[in-house]
DNA sequence: TATAGTCATGATAACGATGCCGGAAAGGGT
DNA sequence: ACCCTTTCCGGCATCGTTATCATGACTATA
């Protein structure tokens, strides 16, 4: 690890205060013109960079986010683009830290995270998280906090997500238009908020067109392809099975599928399928799977704008709520009519 | 942004000096018992935290890697897990940056995390990268750098990565034993040494199988699903069409299976296709998607591994260089024997 | 010609922590 | 009574940078 140049160094080769140096690189005034373009050449020359740390220190900001996030899905993964991607056009560097869906690994992470300064934090709490006291104390030292996707109303700060219980009502609703009766639905983990909300939409929906719910027909599992097909599996042996299944993630969904093909129902025909989160992947499978868009690359920059509304103005922002509307793709999976 | 406790506040409750405050809470000798006691008790209730900054100043060390990689798709994604696993375990942080296979992003990155002083670089290139100056740059200053998956031959560093060769001959080997006689290959972009690695192992085994080249089967393309469906459809509508497609990622696979889809062709029968990462999705298209396991997993903590080997020992590792074998998965859209 | 007002620069403290050195007090051995 | 260890603690420099204030040399004005 070679010895950075500093602008002692400069100081000294060119028999100069620090302070001159200093200033001369920063294109403040006062400072003679030939002296300026004098320590400009020489810093050019001994290839000088500003040593952040020193000057994080002094002014106690690091130009850092910290990114907390449960895992990197395809979802994620796209809405830490558009956070990166405002970030670093704004001089922000992040961190992402993944709490891979565990308590501990976030309170961990947060830790860290606080004691390497970053500037603030943008957080997308872990399915299991419960407990918000490490959540709570990032607002204790008073640095910024933005809550995404995956949001807690026992938190008072600015959120970004989507409208999870329309996105619910829109899926359900196009099934029951398309003339499915018996709507199962594949929820996520039960203390999970987005999917509660989904959930929220569809028994909605259902009591709006006077469609009685059936508590059998609600599957909570973890979003993994595999729990997605057993569950599937455990709604298809019913004896008066659905003849739709809303799943809340495109990974259950592809789950489902293949329990559907495995018990050789016809899609669409003999039963519908809708996922959420509209992945890529849904336009590959065979059928092609019908899915809600949540528009993950713009609620990531959403919310790295508002970060940065937080960091650089003073006023309080912490009832701030941006909702993005979801968008029902409609595809082969649940096409019926 | 609440004003932290620092060790100077709890010098000046206690009448004592800083360093003995420092000395206390380090458990260093040279400090009376009650003392002791007394400095942390304070400290546990101040919640004091020790300022990384300043350690960081003073010790030339910020317990941080830089990772750049070119975006966040399954395999980078799995990979960046074993390394976050490894660097966390180590007490290290990663800050994860994204080329978004831009050279220009990839050398922004370097700089900004050159700037901030990271201990050193975890790299894998973005594929329109073939000037390594920035990285070059990364190793005159003397930090430890390695790289993975998509590695560089001119440039001297550790590195880990998949033996790519192998897994072409492998896969193409497969395919030749199914039965199979004119397999094309579904290239990704034409400088990329993964790509080119995979195409040389295909190459090597149709020498060995006796099996004439056919310049017109082998195909460039973009990793992107769309890319892969078109250039698949090119392949299919040649008047000698092949009779098999051997892709260099699941993302061109899955692109090719639509293609092969919308042509009326039956997989296995008439067309086999063989991808390359195992990625998850292979198991849940119809047919299944036969693929090369590439242990991403295991790459990234071998790579972080070897990482923190570099900071801490002071020998020469620039020789050291991991290779991982693949591994075959045979599934549906390649079994027809 | 004395005084005020520029202009260019230097000196010093500060950010928060550690490392080294030195020194006071207490105790033990001769 | 003297010296030498220990034990415990404070002072100072240091990391790289900026902010604030001070200083010196000119120049313009009354």
């Amino acid at each position: 690890m070679e010895r950075q140049t500093t602008i002692k160094d400069i100081a000294l080769a060119l028999r100069l205060s620090t302070s001159t140096v200093s200033r001369a690189l920063r294109d403040a005034p006062d400072v003679g013109e030939e002296t300026r373009k004098a320590v400009k050449a020489l810093a050019e020359e001994l290839d000088y960079q500003p040593n952040k740390l020193a000057l994080s220190l002094l002014k106690k900001q690091t130009n850092t986010i910290g990114l907390i996030i449960p895992n990197l899905d395809y979802v994620l993964a796209t809405m830490v683009k558009g956070i990166d991607e405002v970030a670093l056009e704004a001089g922000y560097t992040v961190m992402v830290c993944q709490s891979d869906e565990s308590f501990g690994r976030e309170i961990v992470n947060t830790k860290r995270l606080l004691d390497s300064l970053v500037d603030g934090f943008i957080i997308s709490v872990s399915s299991e998280t419960m407990i918000f006291d490490h959540i709570k104390k990032i607002q204790q030292k008073k640095k910024p906090l933005v809550l995404f996707d995956r949001t807690i109303n026992s938190i008072t700060a600015p959120r970004v997500r989507l409208d999870n219980v329309e996105g619910g009502r829109i899926a359900t609703q196009h099934l029951i238009d398309q003339g499915y009766k018996r709507i199962a639905l594949l929820a996520g983990p039960e203390n999970l908020n987005i999917s509660n909300e989904r959930m929220e939409g569809y028994l909605q929906t259902l009591k709006q067109n006077k469609i009685k719910v059936d508590k059998n027909l609600i599957i909570h599992c973890d979003f993994n392809q595999e729990y997605g097909k057993m569950a599937a599996k455990e709604l298809l042996i019913m004896k008066n099975r659905p003849d739709a299944i809303f799943a809340i993630s495109d990974r259950l969904a592809f789950g489902a599928l293949l329990a559907i093909k495995e018990t050789g129902l016809k899609i669409p025909k003999d039963i519908g399928l809708v996922g959420f989160n509209n992945d890529p992947m849904t336009k590959l499978m065979t059928p092609t799977i019908s899915s809600v868009e949540m528009f993950a690359f713009e609620i990531g920059k959403a919310t790295a704008k508002i970060f940065l509304e937080m960091i650089h103005s003073e006023t309080d922002m912490s009832d701030k709520e941006i909702i993005f509307k979801p968008k029902l793709f409609v595809r082969e999976s649940s096409s019926r009519i």
